[in-house]
DNA sequence: TCATCACCTGGAGA
DNA sequence: ATCTCCAGGTGAT
């Protein structure tokens, strides 16, 4: 139950970084890119499950990572009582509409907008009788009407998404480009396509391009920084995030936490959430 | 460079 | 029921 390898599938869904997986009966459905996903628990990545395995992230020295972001006493707690939770990999085209339509949003609402999306533009595909839609392909989006697109509920997020499918239908933003490049060039590229800024290139990056160092740095993250470490992260006081104070807070905070810090936020953000009660999916 | 403010929408809370 | 408020931000002034 403790193994290492164990997910706890519950965890890793109910921790703000996909919005398209459903519970049916005893199995975790979700939509990835092209890809439907069905998981049950307990699950324990075996070599077999090569899909899986890249999905969750099994690649990773997890060991090694828990034992360095547990330096920090807080994520240590949060690491024994989340035991199981991953940040996953998911596929870079839905992650970067996915984020781009969480601005001032909800996750419930966000997950309503990628819904109607997908089954507007995406591909129907059966699984044991029932019925998913897939992500669309960016040149669906980028073909799309803005009636279209504002029919899926984006309101103002739709100029964004369509804009954004562009960017990538066009090669001007090439995710396998970015994944090889390092952290702050790939930071800055996402950040030339109109809604994305800091906090949403940060969620792209960590939670489709391997940048483990992306701390996303929103609401909830200030809001610990604040009330956990008032002493190492003083300058979080005001509400606005700049730019400067954004990248000042981010050299700080993979000073604190280190190299792996996506993970540690992970650990943290899960744990504030719940804290509060608030509603995942 | 920084602080304010508007922005679509729909769900939750009063 | 009806209304207000706000939600994992960003862009324009």
């Amino acid at each position: 139950m403790h193994n290492i390898t164990t997910i706890n599938l519950n965890f890793t869904i109910n921790s703000g970084q996909v919005f398209l997986w459903d519970k049916i009966e005893d199995a975790w459905c979700g939509i990835n890119g092209n890809d439907l996903l069905v998981v049950r628990e307990p699950f324990q990545i075996v070599s077999a499950q090569r899909q899986a395995r890249h999905f969750f992230r099994s690649d990773d020295n997890l060991e090694r990572i828990l034992r360095q972001i547990s330096k920090d006493s807080l994520v240590g707690m949060a690491v024994k009582q989340f035991s199981g939770l991953r940040l996953m990999r998911q596929d870079p085209f839905q992650c970067y509409i996915s984020f781009i339509c969480s601005s001032n949003s909800s996750i419930r609402n966000i997950r309503n907008m990628l819904k109607r999306l997908c089954v507007k533009f995406g591909d129907r595909v059966e699984f044991e009788d029932r019925q998913f839609f897939t992500f669309p392909q960016a040149y669906r989006l980028a073909n799309a009407t803005s009636r279209e697109l504002l029919s899926c509920g984006l309101g103002f997020r739709a100029r964004y998404v369509r804009d954004a499918a562009r960017a990538t239908d066009s090669g001007k933003i090439d995710f396998e480009y970015l994944r090889k490049a390092d952290y702050r060039s790939a930071l800055e590229i996402l950040k030339t396509v109109l809604g994305i800024g800091n906090k949403i290139a940060d969620c792209i990056l960590l939670f489709s391009l391997d940048k483990l160092e992306s701390f996303p740095i929103d609401r909830w993250t200030q809001r610990i920084l604040q009330k956990y470490y008032p002493k190492i992260f003083d300058s979080v006081t005001g509400k606005s995030l700049t730019e400067k104070k954004y990248m000042y807070l981010h050299e700080k905070i993979v000073e604190h936490f280190g190299p792996y810090a996506g993970y540690s936020q992970q650990f943290l953000f899960k744990l504030e959430r719940d804290l509060n009660k608030k509603n995942w999916l």
